[in-house]
DNA sequence: ATCATCCATGTAAAGGTTTACATTGTGCGA
DNA sequence: TCGCACAATGTAAACCTTTACATGGATGAT
């Protein structure tokens, strides 16, 4: 008859319990454990046998406490629904779990008393190292760098340049995207989405500035609207750009969820796309491909931007402390179907 | 002049510089934390003035080695970027806080590895609760509930029905979808979705079939296909209505994914929706007014759902164990575009 | 004046690890 | 045979809290 299976000890065992049944002290578990060449190979099989019977798993809050630091980092997003956050967490994840790390997520929703609690979180090292997404500053901007752990940024700086970010080359590829209309004939092409306090959209501006200086068009035929990245702001500004009456033949929007309110608003007006009108984007979401008609836009290389900040933030916990430093990705045009010549006048 | 602000200690400050500082011992201050009343109040102010200059703020980590449990709640999903999680945790971790919890994100990819990862977690108290999203089990379906803090599934339910768990009212959801589109006036529909593993949508599928059972609709009128509840799922099932040759009228999704699939299929093929074909979704995912024309479909109360998961969590946190409680949320018919009469033959 | 109460505070243990240092025992060279 | 080096293991402190229990002093009743 095949024996009942040791029972599992009802609450977790204990390296005590490990060491009892081994008949060793804790101490030697552990280093059978942590270091297995400093412990005799009998012993260690016994230690081994122990640990498989107990079940044991050694309490990663007892071993953080003990060692100052944890093996865990943590990602702070203000809006975990944001498309570009989940396909990035997946790279993220990949190259932390390659050193031994493990990732969490907190959300803080852009609420300060939220961003304190995981502040507390962190000032218990219950995790190593801290990933911030989208330039957003979860505690408030005064909060004193020193006090965190290692930080590395996401897509756009943070802590006015203090820390290192890993972000897309946001010029190079406005410049890409108006490239592109200028190549498709366009002269008269409007800028949707100017942002004061996105750093990454000022710099999507420049993108389209520096490419239409270079076709020479001038900064007269430009229309420039403001707008805060979400669908509802595409669609106010074109209804601004209607109410001026000087429509553009093509619109550069500085992000795709603006792309997707202009090409909401032009349909109902009635505009047939892209016949009428061309419209890029950026950041390449997943609805992109869902509007009708499929959004040209630049790409985020999403994967590539996860790996690389943790890689960097891996560094910085286990090499010594480095200089902040950024880094920067080309993304590529992907050219769908809201982008053609600009119609006969 | 002013004072220069007195320094921050570069480490963090402890419980013990507090008690140095306010000339008290260290359960004094831990005692003016925590239970204020039981301490003199001029020795009180000492203690918060102390606090105040040293920047103290209690390491949760040993607090909760101590205590043998912590104040955050662990949620593990498959998949971040599911359209449903991100609004389903906002009315979670409203929840939580207001009961003092805090809340963590795991990510687990369905990856048995990296659910490991996380009960290990949990196995050193770092969570008291654990929220598991979607039914899925991460640890593998061996796992004994026994050793995993008190847990509740979202949407559907885990591990048998061992665990409680709180999630929309599936059969009755389809079956209001259904009668929406009997009342319309269809008689041949199409139901895309059927699954042999997924238990939700299972449940949609009885929905559909009580209705069709009540308007007397013959078992050889309907149409099922399987799926798997992705876009491409919906594509597939429609190639193959059109391979048989027996279009109906009306397709009823098992969800608002599927749905779509479905409707860029017939758009594809040149049908004009709603007046060819009507459509209907469940789930009412953020995409679903995007789609031309937008989705009728059945509303998640996802914010209603993740408030009283986390309310079901936080009971038997703090109160005596309970059985296993299922609570089904009715959830409500959203009527946009996608369904009209059927088309005269 | 004596004693019992009670309030405010301190002492020390416990929670589960890791690791510097101390101890033991073995083998080897002289 | 002695002593030394080194390998294997054990002892105990430290990480930072919380809390049961002990202590001391003041208050009030008798």
């Amino acid at each position: 008859m095949a024996q009942p299976p040791p029972l599992p000890s009802p609450s977790s065992a204990t390296i005590e319990d490990v060491a009892r049944l081994a008949e060793v002290s804790i101490a030697t578990v552990s280093r059978a454990i942590h270091t297995p060449e400093k412990v005799a190979t009998s012993t260690r099989q016994r230690v081994n046998q122990a640990i498989a019977i107990t079940g044991y798993t050694t309490n990663a809050m007892a071993r953080s406490l003990r060692m100052g630091r944890s093996n865990m980092i943590l990602v702070l997003a203000p809006d975990i629904g944001d498309p570009n956050f989940s396909s990035i967490l997946v790279g993220l994840e990949n190259e932390a779990r390659a050193h031994g790390y493990g990732v969490l997520i907190g959300h803080t929703q852009n609420d300060p008393e939220r961003g304190l609690d995981y502040l507390k979180f962190l000032n218990s090292n219950q995790a190593a190292g801290l990933l911030l997404f989208t330039g957003h500053a979860p505690f408030g901007h005064q909060t004193m760098t020193e006090r965190l752990p290692p930080t590395v940024g996401l897509f756009e700086p943070v802590f006015n340049g203090q820390i290192s970010y890993v972000g897309v080359d946001d010029t190079a590829g406005a410049r890409k995207a108006a490239e592109h209309l200028l190549s498709s004939g366009h002269r008269r092409i409007a800028f949707i989405g100017e942002s004061r306090t996105r750093l990454g959209h000022q710099r999507r501006r420049r993108g389209f500035d520096l490419a239409l200086d270079a076709a020479r068009i001038p900064a007269t035929d430009r229309l420039v609207l403001e707008g805060d990245g979400t669908i509802e702001s595409g669609r106010l500004a074109l209804e601004q750009i209607f109410m001026r009456g000087e429509a553009p033949t093509a619109f550069m929007c500085v992000n795709d969820a603006t792309a997707i309110g202009v090409v909401n608003g032009l349909s109902a007006r009635g505009y047939e796309l892209p016949r009428d009108m061309s419209v890029i984007g950026f950041d390449d979401i997943p609805q992109a491909t869902y509007v009708h008609p499929p959004l040209t836009t630049i790409r985020q290389p999403r994967s590539a931007i996860g790996r690389q900040a943790m890689a960097l933030l891996l560094q910085s916990l286990d090499g010594p402390a480095r200089p902040p430093e950024d880094i920067l990705i080309m993304p590529d045009l992907v050219v769908r179907g809201s982008v053609t010549l600009p119609p006969r006048r």
